[in-house]
DNA sequence: TTCCTTGCAAATCGTTTGCATAATG
DNA sequence: CATTATGCAAACGATTTGCAAGGAA
């Protein structure tokens, strides 16, 4: 299970990394494709769920049933909006203490936690108000 | 659409609060078919979408790809172990002061949140330490 | 040459849906 | 009677996988 090199891994990679959206797989594929039209969304796929494993993209589950990836595998927490579905990043104090409070009555081991809002963005929440 | 009783909703109503483990729509399904083994699993999933609709039963999304049901609609977090795949109710202070956290620097409007936490459960943790 | 990676297509899995029939109010 | 709910099976959408061929070390 050695990693050997792939062109199309890091056509992948490149792409994330100026992204801030958080794009689906599919979104990925559909770019990546203008770089290299023969990339098959199956290789898509397995790029990024073998760069989620090895740590240097996230993988964002935010219950619209669909993957959302992440380059930037620094903490941060997630916003999501139920109008439009923007994924956007928040500016926000560390909450980590959360794990500490939900272990304080619990015999198993807590290693983490997943968190993320959600609500209207600052767009829709205008063409709400306009309405 | 105003709503008509129905014997396979009221089964599988009763079924859920039978239940703290919080389980999928074909555990569901097997246990609900034990009392109408006619009732099919679009039945089954018809009525527990409905029923989250109406708020009368929660549905949980914890990542594992796979929705789980809960009848307590109370506001309460949940553990999921990465190793059994058990869900468990965690007794644990309200941490919702995190909704204002995100939202300091924030312009959009801010719901809610979704927060659960993961890790071994105690079986699981005291199976680890004696391997 | 070894074996990881790809492209392609078929398969999987959880969930949803169309339709004709049955049950409810 | 007007409608909602059901059973069944087919359809769906996202993701995974088997396989033969291609590419990296």
């Amino acid at each position: 299970m050695a990693l050997k090199h792939s062109k199309q891994r890091d056509l992948i990679k490149e792409f994330l990394m100026t992204r801030k959206d958080h794009p689906t797989a599919d979104v990925v594929y559909m770019n990546v494709r203008q770089q290299n039209p023969n990339i098959s969304l199956g290789t898509v796929y397995r790029n990024l769920t073998l760069l989620a494993d090895i740590g240097e993209i996230a993988r964002l589950r935010l219950g619209d049933g669909v993957d959302h990836f992440d380059a930037d595998t620094s903490p941060h927490y997630h916003f999501v909006c139920t109008h439009c579905g923007s994924v956007i990043d928040l500016e926000m104090d560390d909450i980590s203490e959360i794990v500490a409070q939900a272990g304080a009555n619990f015999d198993g081991h807590i290693e983490g936690h997943v968190t993320y809002f959600y609500g209207s963005c600052s767009d829709c929440k205008k063409k709400e108000l306009s309405s």
